[in-house]
DNA sequence: TTTTTAGTTCTGTATGAACCGAACTGTAAA
DNA sequence: TTTACAGTTCGGTTCATACAGAACTAAAAA
């Protein structure tokens, strides 16, 4: 009966309410979200299993499915210790790269489909397929323009 | 018993499908995401309530929920003629730009928050703390450069 | 005035997401 | 061999979303 739950501050709290929503926002369950949300704001970067359940008071089950999700999915890492069977899981904080990576991606499908579509709509409605061609253009700038922003920002940290 | 249905080529009918799954993936829901498809993609750009309730085969009360919603987040317009009651329903294909100016915003609140959690970090965790300084001027970075492409798109439309 | 049209609103219902608590499992210590 | 630990899996509950169908409404036509 040794309670392993995170003392935060008032002020810690309310960053990981702030913080877990803009988390769901991006499409991420509660219970991960807030995860992610505490992992970032705790002074102690590695916490354990029982000290994530504890601290945000979730059950064990929700807490086990979520941090196997955030796992999966590359957003969560963690580290063992020799004679400890704990895992002490941190933020991988790379995974905005990742989360860039992927909005340049779903644009790119995007853009592919909206293509398909002015290939396949009547040639009779030329102001409306402008404009959707125009849409495609932009699309297809901006998966340009953000790979060269992207690569700049790379060279600005050499 | 006049159907007004919209017949529609089975090439069509994919386009919609795969254009609908795209956009539920941006949080939007099933029926609203193929109106807008629908729209897209059929040649007469155009169409009514009833056609729109009929091609589609969701119910009168799916088809006004969805319609409504999107008619409030901008991204659907429609046009009344003279002597006719009934809307003609047609998509702003605008809302691409929106959409764009959202994901800026999401990204400024992101920064913002990520800043107030560095700001009450312990000082301890000194390299933790530099990669979170990093990601946050990787996205102002990120900010201030969209912002800049976005103004040369602009410009190379004139 | 009655009927038709063009929707809207209301009342369910099915589905799935998210979660809890309890039972279970595998490993290690006693 | 039993007990403790560190989680995982299972069964069930709750809640919200998305929809259908029917009743309703406001305006125009007959």
């Amino acid at each position: 009966m040794k309670p392993s739950e995170i003392i935060l501050s008032k002020e810690q709290e309310l960053l990981i309410e702030k913080l877990g929503n803009l988390n769901e926002k991006t499409g991420l369950q509660p219970a991960a979200a807030r995860i992610l949300a505490l992992l970032l704001v705790t002074d102690s970067m590695e916490l354990t299993f029982e000290q994530i359940h504890e601290t945000l008071k979730i059950s064990k089950s929700a807490a086990s499915n979520a941090i196997h999700l955030l796992l999966t999915t590359n957003k969560l890492d963690y580290v063992t210790k020799l004679g400890d069977r704990r895992r002490y899981f941190h933020c991988k904080l790379i995974f905005w790269q990742d989360h860039f990576k992927q909005s340049l991606d779903q644009l790119r499908g995007y853009a592919s489909i909206l293509e398909e579509v002015l290939q396949h709509r009547t040639a009779e409605t030329v102001v409306y397929n402008n404009q959707l061609k125009e849409i495609i253009d932009f699309i297809q700038f901006l998966d340009i323009e953000l790979q060269l922003v992207y690569d700049k920002w790379q060279k600005s940290r050499v």
